[in-house]
RNA sequence: GGCUCCGUAGCUCAGCGGUUAGAGCGCGCCACUCAUAAUGGCGAGGCCGGUGGUUCGAAUCCACCCGGAGCUACCA
């Protein structure tokens, strides 16, 4: 089965952050997971590079908009390197070749009768050279950025019928109750769906920085048609001479943030429908990350800075942190201490220490050799169906829930470790044999969570699978007892060492 | 204003009609010594936002009130 998942291409505007971090971990997750499973997956990340807020951006800094785009689109690189992030390839919407790809699909809407030249009337800043909404103006019509008051003018452009896909839009949702998830977030769009649809200009014809509109080369795209075609563009082109766009479309997931929603649960559908071209399965929506009260955000100067973290903790930290502190589609707050803590307690002391101490006792009891002994029966209840439910949980993009079914098992092999106390088997010659037993599960017992972990924390989970001498990461032999002993166990020294430093937090 | 959601232990949250309301973190005590002074057990701590109602029975259903959040379209 192919499995295609996106996340969202990053607005090259401004340097990367946590937030980009947190969606792009979370795609990786799925990614590795589905690879485990033996599916045929490919990822897609990259970058946003059109539109005013680049060019007013590039303006400041004196660099053409061009320029701009590549240097962040290289910072975008460097986080998904730093966070040790498998995207099979990364897309930005300045290739030519995506450029293309929007031209034609823009022009099957046109000619398919989707669009019609209409006036948008709007609040105009000549000082941003841009419309503002409603929601934007301030007191007296005035700009929020320059405080001056702005005249309702008119630009001559194209407008998408977007209204005319309310009833299939509504048919969509109907028919396919996961196709946004989670149920709120469903439920959000699915309202405002109901509550009537506008059409809404497709192209700025005051604007340069753009795809031209293929029938009217003087004005450009609306950035978010062009941005939203990534998903679609990008298989056109990824692979030279192959269109993987047989292979892989429709996208089984966009990954998104719930700031996004309208556009992906909304109008991409629909821009789709236009262009005859089939819908993505699902659109999965993510929360916040707060910090303290607020929002992150680089303007609050409260954020947590992703390259920072993982130079002092490693990725693996990062990867676990998000995705097990704050449950997976609600807004959760993270912080400096809760990493801190996370780390020390679950990644040092139950994890990490759980791996030494089974090593060492493996290594002082039994000569580095694990046992071949048959499974421990209360251990294999606890471990039954664990695979299974993993899955489960990710199929319904529930990764905090996956996360923490894993690590009650890492709970429950420390108190099997300190309820069958081996320092005490190994006293006795005539209890042996259980201490075969009790070594072997545990060896069996930390491959499996390994083995499931591997797509959180693929270093870390690899480093520990190589010490057990076990390295199969594919999830059919995450079951207790899959995999017999006899292996030699290695070296793994401190899979997460204490770290005596400042807070993590820039 | 309209629609939706939430208010449960100090903190983060689970439970959503049925025995004495749960988990993790934090706190206190105890046990163990294989291990990165790690681990395990026990305990303290809650008029389940308020008021009324439905019911044999409500944190769980209904109404209202108080408090908080999201959405209510062309910012990416």
């Amino acid at each position: 089965m192919s499995y295609y998942v996106t996340t969202p291409i990053y607005y090259v505007n401004g340097e990367p952050h946590l937030g980009h971090a947190y969606t792009t971990i979370a795609a990786d997750v799925l990614a590795r997971h589905m690879r485990q499973r033996g599916e045929d997956v490919f990822f897609l990340t990259g970058t946003d590079e059109h539109g005013e807020p680049v060019t007013q951006a590039a303006e400041r800094l004196g660099i053409t908009p061009r320029e701009l785009g590549d240097r962040n689109a290289g910072r975008f690189r460097e986080l998904a390197r730093a966070l040790n992030v498998t995207n099979d390839f990364f897309i930005r919407t300045t290739d030519p070749e995506h450029a293309e790809v929007v031209a034609e699909v823009v022009q099957r809407i046109y000619d398919n009768g989707h669009v019609y030249e209409g006036t948008y009337e709007g609040w105009y800043c000549p000082r941003c050279a841009d419309f503002k909404t409603e929601s934007e103006l301030e007191e007296g019509n005035t700009c929020p950025i320059h405080k001056i008051e702005l005249e309702l003018e008119h630009e001559d452009n194209w407008f998408f019928r977007l209204a005319s896909f309310q009833e299939r839009l509504e048919h969509l949702y109907a028919e396919r109750p996961d196709f946004v998830i989670p149920q709120n977030r469903y439920n959000e769009a699915l309202s405002f769906i109901k509550g009537g649809l506008r059409d809404f200009s497709l192209s700025r014809a005051r604007l340069k920085w753009g795809v031209p509109v293929p029938w009217d080369r003087s004005q450009v795209i609306y950035v978010w048609i062009d941005a939203l075609l990534n998903y679609y563009s990008a298989l056109a082109y990824a692979r030279p001479g192959e269109d993987l766009r047989d292979r892989f479309w429709p996208a089984t997931v966009h990954l998104i943030g719930k700031d996004i929603l309208k556009f992906h649960a909304v109008i991409w559908p629909a821009m789709l429908m236009a262009a005859d071209i089939e819908v993505p399965r699902r659109v999965g929506i993510h929360g916040f990350l707060l910090l303290g009260e607020h929002k992150m955000s680089k303007s609050l100067g409260n954020v947590i800075e992703p390259f920072r973290v993982v130079e002092l903790y490693g990725a693996d930290a990062l990867r676990f942190y998000v995705v097990r502190e704050v449950s997976f589609g609600s807004d959760g707050e993270v912080s400096p201490d809760g990493f801190e803590t996370r780390y020390t307690t679950e990644l040092a002391n139950e994890y990490g220490n759980l791996a030494s101490r089974t090593l060492a006792m493996i290594d002082r009891y039994r000569d580095g050799i694990v046992p071949e002994a048959p499974p421990d029966t209360a251990l294999a209840a606890a471990f039954d169906q664990l695979a299974e439910v993993v899955r489960e949980r990710l199929d319904d993009l529930e990764l905090t829930a996956a996360l923490d079914e894993i690590w009650r098992r890492i709970k429950e092999l420390n108190r099997f470790v300190q309820e069958e106390q081996p320092w005490q088997l190994s006293k006795d010659d005539a209890r042996a044999e259980r201490l075969d037993e009790v070594l072997y599960a545990l060896a069996e017992g930390l491959r499996v969570v390994s083995v499931l972990l591997h797509p959180f924390m693929p270093e870390s989970a690899e480093r520990l699978l190589a010490a057990l001498g076990r390295e199969d990461v594919s999830l059919d032999c995450a079951r207790f007892g899959a995999v017999p002993g006899g292996a030699t166990v290695g070296e793994l020294g401190q899979l997460f060492p204490r770290v005596e430093a400042e807070a993590p937090a820039a």
